[in-house]
DNA sequence: GACTGCGGGCTGT
DNA sequence: ACAGCCCGCAGTC
C-alpha cells in the first residue's frame, strides 16, 4: 500500500475545486491523510478515513461558518508563542497549540510562558492574503475532498495529540503527585506550592521548525533521509502503549494504556491501519486491546509504520516535543538514524510486556512523553540536557514508583528502553523509595 | 472543560 | 455575492 500518486490518466483529478458543483467520483486512489497540509493543496480521502471524517489537522483550525452546509470550512488560528520571544537552549522556541474554543484560547493567553514566565501571545495566521489559511472539507459519496488555501506564515503549533497528551500527563502528574505526597512525605517529594497545574507537568513544547525545517514543510533531520512519516499519532501510541506514564502511579488507573491507545487509534485510522502495530501488544499489556483483527489485517498487508504512509508525514522536529532533539546532536544519534530507515525491527525482549514495540521510534517517543517525569533521553544524559530539568516544573518531584514486586519494573524498563547510559543518579532521584 | 459542527447575524469588500 | 468573523447552541469526548 503505497501512497497514491496521480498518474497521467488521473490528471483530471487535479483540476477539481472544492466549490465545484460536481466533484470527481472516478477517484481510483485516495490520498493518505495529511496532517500538516500547507500551501494550496488538494487531497481526496476515503470516506472511511477516520482523520478525514473528523476533519483533523495538526494546525489549530477552527470552524468557520461559510454558510454552506455542504462544505466545511476551517480557518487557522496560528500559534501561541512567548511574547518575549524567549529561547531555550539552542534557540528552541515554544510553540503552543492555540485552543480552538474562543474562551479557552483567551484563558490560554492569560497564562505565562513556561520558560521565562512572560506573557504569551497568539500569532495569527495570515497566510492567505492576509487572512488565515483556510481548509475546506466536503463529503461526496465515498470520498472526502480536502482543499487548503493559503500558506501558513507561522511555526507549527504542537499537534492536537500533543496537547491532549500534555493534559493527560498533567492529570496523571497531579494524581501521582498526590499519591507521592501521601506515600512519601519527605522533602524530596515535595511539590511546588502554587505552581500552576496547567503548566506544571506539561511537557513543554519546544518546536524546532525554525532551525530544522526542511524544504517541503515536513522536514527535519529525522525525515531528511527517511520515507515520509505522516503522523505522530502512531508513534504517540507507542509511547503510550508501553503502558508507561499513565501507569506509573497505578497500572490499573483509568488513564491506562488502553484508553490512551484508543485515543491514538481513533485519532488516526491511517496510522492504525498503517500498521503501527506490526507486533500485537501482549495481551497482558493491553488487555482491552480489542482490535487484534484489525491489527492482523494490517500485519497481513505488510504495512510498515515507517516506510509507508501508515506513519504519515510526521515532522518530528517540527512538532513541539519537549525533549532535546536538536539536529546537530541527533544527526549523530544512532537512534535517530535508525528511526526512519528500517522497518521496526524486533527488539527481542525489549519490553517485558510488549516484546516488540516497533523500533527506535518507539523509544524516542517514550522519552519525549516521559520527559516531564523522566529526565532521561536516549539522546542525552541529563547533564547534557539541562532543559529536561530546567523546565521541568517540578524538578525534584518524584514518583512513587512501584517496588520490584510491582508490575512496573523500572530497572527493566530502563534497560529495555535502551538507556545504556542512563544516569544512575537520576535513577535514584526517580526512585526515592528504592 | 475542551473540542467540534452548525447556523444566525454582522461587517467589509 | 462573497468572505471573514463573532456568537450561541448542542453534542461529544
Amino acid at each position: 500500500m503505497e501512497p497514491e500518486d496521480f498518474d497521467s490518466e488521473d490528471k483530471e483529478m487535479l483540476s477539481w475545486d472544492i466549490n465545484d458543483i460536481k466533484l470527481p467520483q472516478n477517484v481510483k486512489k485516495t490520498d493518505w491523510f495529511q496532517e500538516w497540509p500547507d500551501s494550496y493543496e488538494k487531497y481526496v480521502y476515503s470516506s472511511e478515513d477516520r482523520n478525514a471524517q473528523r476533519h483533523l489537522s495538526s494546525w489549530a483550525m477552527r470552524n468557520t461558518n461559510n454558510h454552506n452546509s455542504r462544505i466545511l470550512k476551517k480557518s487557522c488560528l496560528g500559534v501561541v508563542v512567548c511574547s518575549r520571544d524567549c529561547s531555550a537552549r539552542e534557540g528552541h522556541k515554544i510553540y503552543l497549540r492555540p485552543a480552538i474554543c474562543d474562551k479557552a484560547r483567551q484563558k490560554q493567553q492569560r497564562k505565562r510562558c513556561p520558560n521565562c514566565d512572560g506573557p504569551l501571545k497568539l500569532i495569527p495566521c495570515r497566510g492567505h492574503g492576509g487572512f488565515p489559511v483556510t481548509n475546506f472539507w466536503r463529503h461526496e459519496g465515498r470520498f472526502i475532498f480536502f482543499q487548503s488555501k493559503g500558506e501558513h506564515d507561522h511555526p507549527k503549533p504542537e499537534t492536537k495529540l500533543e496537547a491532549e497528551a500534555r493534559r493527560t500527563m498533567n492529570k496523571v502528574h497531579m494524581a501521582s503527585s498526590s499519591i507521592t505526597l501521601r506515600l512519601n512525605r519527605g522533602p524530596v517529594a515535595k511539590a511546588v506550592p502554587g505552581e500552576a497545574p496547567s503548566w506544571g507537568s506539561l511537557p513543554l513544547t519546544w518546536s524546532f521548525q525554525e532551525g530544522v525545517q526542511l524544504p517541503g514543510g515536513d522536514g527535519g533531520h529525522l525525515t531528511a533521509n527517511a520515507p515520509q512519516q505522516k503522523s505522530p499519532n502512531d508513534c504517540l501510541f507507542k509511547s503510550y502503549g508501553l503502558g508507561g506514564v499513565p501507569d506509573l502511579a497505578d497500572p490499573t488507573s483509568a488513564v491506562g494504556p488502553a484508553e490512551l491507545y484508543e485515543k491514538c487509534r481513533v485519532s488516526s485510522s491511517r496510522i492504525y491501519g498503517g500498521g503501527d502495530l506490526l507486533q500485537p501488544p501482549a495481551s497482558g499489556v493491553l488487555s482491552e486491546y480489542n482490535d487484534l483483527q484489525v491489527w492482523n489485517k494490517n500485519a497481513a498487508l505488510g504495512r510498515n509504520p515507517l516506510s509507508d504512509n501508515g506513519c504519515p508525514s510526521y515532522p518530528f522536529p517540527q512538532t513541539s516535543w519537549p525533549y532535546d532533539f536538536s539536529p546537530s546532536q541527533n544527526s549523530l544519534d544512532p537512534l535517530a538514524q535508525q528511526i526512519p530507515m528500517e522497518p521496526p525491527a524486533a527488539k527481542a525482549g525489549c519490553h517485558p510486556l510488549w516484546p516488540n514495540p516497533g523500533g527506535d521510534l518507539y523509544e524516542e517517543k517514550v522519552h519525549m512523553d516521559f520527559n516531564s517525569y523522566y529526565p532521561s533521553t536516549p539522546c542525552h544524559s541529563p547533564q547534557e540536557d539541562p532543559l529536561l530539568f530546567t523546565y521541568t516544573p517540578f524538578p525534584h518531584h518524584q514518583y512513587s514508583l512501584p517496588g520490584k514486586s510491582s508490575k512496573w519494573n523500572f530497572d527493566e524498563e530502563v534497560r529495555c528502553m535502551g538507556l545504556d547510559h542512563y544516569n544512575n543518579e537520576m535513577l535514584l532521584n526517580l526512585c526515592p523509595l528504592r
